[in-house]
DNA sequence: CTGAAAGCGCTAACAT
DNA sequence: ATGTTAGCGCTTTCAG
């Protein structure tokens, strides 16, 4: 039963035809009459064959392959941008090679390879953080970034960062919040700086106090939100808001000034960043900002094919559009704090 | 600066060597003389040649990539297992193909496809709801389940399901719970059938009534705790306590419940079922059962990698322990309850 | 220790 | 419309 794997020089033989007919008929059909074409079908189907990949790709001088940059598997908030790139790339029967840029030796040396090596037709950058230099190989192939991208000319898509920001602390300021603090991402990410900046430029506009002091340091994680948490607690003057980067990091919050004492959002009003699922879940729900992952996966995808297909590395980048999603989670600020 | 990528001819050439001896050079380093590996790393060094590494499969009848089929890329759950599987796979050059086995047009098709067209030296199945018919084919790869998978001879990694949900239930009867409810995963999973025997068995074994009301049906989703919340709040006899089959549905659970004024655990403990990330920032902390899903990975690529290597195809298979993680979810029922 | 030669399985000119 | 031919870039006998 564990008879070799037909080749297409077996259905050739099969179909009384040469290989090449066999291959047109795969290929473009409708260059192949009728009846040759239903033989090779149907000797196909005896057959069992599949075109071997490797061979087509070796020939064909490409790959199939698409390889998606990211920081860190694990990490939930990629695994939405994952499935829609998924979604695009898989019907247009591309591989998706997932790299782990942190992990294993040399990452950069390992992603050099990649890139050199021409295993991948396409790449699909997740990683903020990622040297530029790194990418800017003399035959790289083309590639998308998922984020802002500023350095280089690679094609980007993104969301608004700043003015989802912006509406975050617009949001709080119509409340009646007059302290609103952040907790921002790691300081390198490119996210971080846009949001911080929506956040600045948004308090300015509501002629409300830009206190660094208020501004507090996280990494996007449900801990460094709990740790946020903590320095909030201690603070003397305490803001009575804050909009937290990502909704991780505000989940953390929450858990860790609740478990305080303290009430959301009769204490302490929180925005987040992202609208992960669990954010309607929470008790109170999460205000936060929605980032249409999924959208952000098909877009790349979409927008790397055409690169890909169409041989040209100037597509244009694109933005997509955040959203204030309302929940419980924000409230008019505690008396006596106006 | 686009110049094309060196052969192994190029290196050759430079090196005034043949290309068998390039190759060699990089395969088996000890076989050449010291003087003409000098010379070909130099040359290689130069001409900044890499492998191909399509070719280089083609000839050698592998490809060097690991397939994973999952159901659903989008469900963090999987992120970490796949994260494991990398931190292994990555360093021993193989590439993880991510293969989402409900996206796409004919997902049991393109899988074949996939499997029969030597595609993949490996395969890691993390779908417990795919047919074992579908990969039972003449000649596929050697292939590990992340699961169990009764119905085959294939080598899997699984937890120790029906002990975990026995020690949640054996907890929770500790406690001085005598009405134990249980929210289930979907009917056709298999991890749903262990951990229910391991819940009916534990109760049997503590003398506690064993009710089909008191089991619920969940998908493993939040939102399916949720709903299975909206049921507890409706009878008419409620369980004091729940075993959750998922961290994912007793968030959902919990949030519901505290929403509708009810409090955890004074009113309900809860138990979950991962130890998921955010279980320990929720407000209260999740007691749950540590399922640990990086070492799944690990141990199912380091089989996986063994088969590939040995060619062989009969690995044992392994099951990792299970761990109950007290948190503040779960605590004595109401008084007057007993 | 090294080189020559023969393909892996496929596709795309180029013929017919 | 179909067949012939010539590789894609690499590895691996097999000779020397």
């Amino acid at each position: 039963m564990d008879r070799k794997i037909a080749t297409i020089q077996d259905v050739a033989r099969a179909a009384g035809v040469s290989a090449a007919t066999v291959s047109r008929t795969l290929s473009r059909p409708a260059v192949v009459a009728e009846a040759t074409r239903e033989a090779v079908l149907s000797a196909i189907a005896q057959t069992g064959y599949r075109v071997n990949a490797t061979a087509s790709n070796l020939r064909r001088q490409r790959t199939g392959t698409v390889i998606v940059l990211l920081p860190n598997i694990a990490n939930p908030f990629f695994s939405q941008i994952l499935a829609g790139l998924s979604s695009i790339l898989t019907p247009a029967r591309y591989g998706m090679l997932i790299a782990d840029t942190k992990s294993g030796p040399d990452p950069q040396d390992r992603l050099a390879d990649y890139l050199a090596s021409g295993q991948a037709d396409g790449l699909v950058v997740l990683d903020g953080t990622i040297s530029p230099a790194t990418l800017e190989m003399p035959s790289r192939p083309p590639a998308v970034a998922v984020c802002e991208w500023t350095q280089s000319a690679m094609p980007s898509v993104r969301v608004e960062n700043d003015r989802g920001a912006a509406l975050a602390v617009a949001h709080l300021a119509e409340l009646g919040h007059r302290r609103i603090g952040h907790v921002a991402g790691p300081p390198a990410n490119v996210l971080t700086r846009a949001r911080l900046e929506g956040y600045r430029r948004a308090l300015e506009m509501h002629g409300l106090p830009v206190r660094d002091d208020w501004v507090l340091e996280g990494d996007f994680t449900m801990a460094s939100g709990a740790a946020a948490a903590e320095v909030w607690l201690a603070m003397a003057e305490r803001p009575t808001a804050l909009f937290l980067s990502s909704d991780e990091m505000a989940v953390g919050f929450i858990g860790a000034v609740q478990r305080a004492g303290f009430r959301v959002p009769r204490d302490v009003s929180i925005v987040g960043f992202d609208n992960i699922e669990i954010a309607q879940h929470l008790s109170p729900p999460l205000t936060t900002i929605r980032q249409p992952r999924t959208r952000l996966g098909i877009r790349a995808a979409e927008i790397l094919l055409s690169m890909i297909e169409s041989g040209t590395r100037d597509e244009r980048s694109e933005v997509i559009e955040v959203e204030l999603i309302l929940r419980g989670s924000s409230g008019p600020p505690p008396a006596g704090t106006r």
